[in-house]
DNA sequence: ACCTGAACACCGTTCAAGT
DNA sequence: ACCTGAACACCGTTCAAGT
């Protein structure tokens, strides 16, 4: 769109021609230190490093930092699928295993999405199309919004939970050892007869047919089938 | 416990007299700055100002300040009812409530509870109880684990989104003003018939009877229940 | 035993100066 | 038009030095 007119062939193009830096450029750099680094990686210093180009530069093209968040958040949720199927719950669920998914993908989005104010274009159209969903599958206005907050809820505070699990990561054993010794048979029975059964039943492990990223599907699944089943109850009273 | 045995009158006992720095100390004058200015303005030097002392003394008391965020983390989880109730669904439902209550409290906590690895003893207590409630009522080992997760990724989920809700705050009119000239009925036709409902019907709002807090009760305790009842049918099918 | 000054290696951001 | 050096006001943390 607005793309120079006149872009000469350059003699000097040999060498590291570094491409010009454009916001693009930028938010995907730092989509690629978050995922490869963490999120506490991603310094404007570091960005601009990645970039080839004095962090001071990058301020050319985004306003601040916040503004690289924001924009790193939009192009995650314009990863997830939109909610399209005829269906409405097959749409619904076939949205939330892809949420799932695409977080997973990003460990570090999860939290940043629940912690940005402003939505970017990606999500309005993403929530636009959630709720134009369930209004077409008569969902009345109030419980539409019911929906959307029960929904939204379960798959965020499944997966923050899961991105963050102590729990048979083999990149943390430290954690796990180190919680161990705290946890007695006597002082929390409960929580070790769990933690007894969730070990020696492979769950929330590597360990699985699908690897990580399926450790934890079935239980997702169980608790997003059950938020389904509600809201359908609760769509067919509404109907008498 | 510690108490030292011997602890003279001490002569120069008037004046600002400022009481021997402990980690109990810090960790309530942290969580007072969280409360207060937001989890952003918690440094360790601004910490060390509100407890009178530099900051590098702090570290006689603490290891860093992620055993500061630690033990903020537990002191909040402390602050919920625990699910103590015979009947196991009003155990749930009170103990969600509580929690619901004691984090907008305190806004930073939901987020910052989530992303710690190593539960404090408060926080184990609490799953041990909560995990007991479940067992005690039936419960196999399987469904108490699925019900957990389920519940607490609720829980966890909804008030985040809450807590960082940007729509009806008056503290942050700028924020509900920029992002509205972006939102037009052609391009996202749902969502502002979504927000005109929310608006007009008074919701999230702080001109609720019962103030800010009670807000989101309502559609807080719609998505509550609505897990309770799949949680209740789920223990009625494995029963038989 | 507890507190502190100075220092190190970082942050985000501004702004005048360069090309 | 875009990039940069220097600077400002911050971080968490270490460590030798003080009392």
């Amino acid at each position: 769109m607005s793309n120079g007119p006149k872009r000469k062939p350059s003699k000097q193009s040999r060498g590291k021609r570094r491409p010009p830096l454009t916001r693009e450029r930028v938010l995907h750099a730092a989509l690629a230190i978050a995922d490869d680094e963490g999120l506490d990686a991603l310094s404007m210093r570091r960005l601009g490093q990645a970039l080839r180009v004095e962090a001071m530069s990058l301020y050319n093209h985004v306003a601040n930092k916040d503004e690289v968040l924001d924009g790193m958040v939009d192009m995650v949720v314009g990863e997830m699928e939109m909610p399209l199927l005829p269906d409405w719950r097959a749409a619904l669920r076939g949205r939330a295993l892809s949420a799932h998914e695409v977080l997973l993908r990003h460990p570090w989005a999860a939290a940043l999405i629940e912690s940005r104010l402003s939505p970017g274009p990606e999500r309005l159209r993403h929530h636009d199309a959630l709720i134009g969903a369930l209004l077409r599958a008569g969902f009345s206005l109030e419980l539409t919004y019911r929906a959307f907050l029960t929904l939204d809820s379960y798959i965020y505070g499944f997966t923050l939970q899961e991105v963050n699990w102590p729990f048979d990561r083999d990149e943390r054993p430290d954690v796990v050892t180190n919680i161990e010794p705290h946890v007695t048979a006597e002082q929390y029975p409960n929580l070790v007869q769990m933690m007894g059964f969730i070990l020696s039943a492979g769950r929330g492990d590597a360990a699985q047919p699908g690897g990580k990223a399926a450790a934890y599907l079935a239980e997702y699944a169980f608790g997003l089938d059950l938020v389904l089943d509600g809201l359908a109850a609760a769509r067919a009273r509404e109907r008498q």
